[in-house]
DNA sequence: AGTATTTTTGACTGAACAGTCAAGAATAAT
DNA sequence: ATTATTCTTGACTGTTCAGTCAAAAATACT
């Protein structure tokens, strides 16, 4: 019953994922989120809760598509910005880990944190 | 000619870094570093400039401070949080990445990280 | 068609933010 | 001892922050 919501929080959370990893978690403020998802703030609250929330959700939504362009960036932000200050966080990301073990798996996230910062812009 | 300071540059340097590790650079405010420090805004501002100017200075002074515990949490924090919004530090990570290569500097990065981020606690 | 429920809207809040500055205190150089 | 210079002090500024809320609009359900 009532009305449904005008947009699609998938669609959202893309647009909010590639504003985390732009500008980082603490880096992005919410009027950067409401001028880029079009969005006004009791809409993005109604839906995810808090800013923390939106992390999360988009954070789960990469985790849970394969291959995501956003994936690594959150993983990156998750794992330095916004892992310290939130046990959930840290949790997906122990899940994510565990479940992602592999032999390379630290050469793979140097190469990601690298490549976000500009450091390499290629294949080296 | 004048008064000298009555602190040591390098020490509130290194306060200042242990910050950045703890609460990222955007999670660190001015306040948070006038309580560490015990220095009030007026000489932090005097002789470091402004806040990017802290964050270059401790992370210049870890990189030329051998094996210095400081460190790999500065690096983890200046590429991912401060590289985006500050050239002079991209400069300083390019540099540093520049001779400090090695095969395996990206596994080095990436172990880093996940210690920094509590997702591995001991050698593994 | 009526209505209970949901979403949207946009103004608002108090706190926290980085940075400034004039005045006072200290002192290095003469 | 004087003084020119430097540092310290702490109150202050305007901005930006995440989050709130009451009212209005929309609509899914009966």
């Amino acid at each position: 019953m009532g009305r449904n919501k005008k947009f699609d929080p998938a669609d959202v959370l893309q647009a909010i994922g590639l504003l985390f990893i732009k500008n980082g978690y603490n880096g992005t403020s919410l009027d950067d989120i409401v001028r880029e998802t079009g969005l006004l703030r009791g809409s993005l609250y109604g839906t995810f809760g808090s800013k923390l929330g939106m992390f999360i959700a988009t954070l789960e939504l990469s985790l849970h598509e394969e291959n995501s362009e956003l994936r690594w960036g959150l993983l990156l932000i998750g794992m330095l910005e916004v892992a310290p200050q939130s046990t959930k966080v840290t949790q997906i990301m122990q899940t994510w880990y565990a479940t992602n073990q592999t032999p390379d798996i630290e050469a793979q996230i140097g190469h990601a944190l690298l490549k976000h910062s500009g450091i390499i812009t290629k294949g080296d």
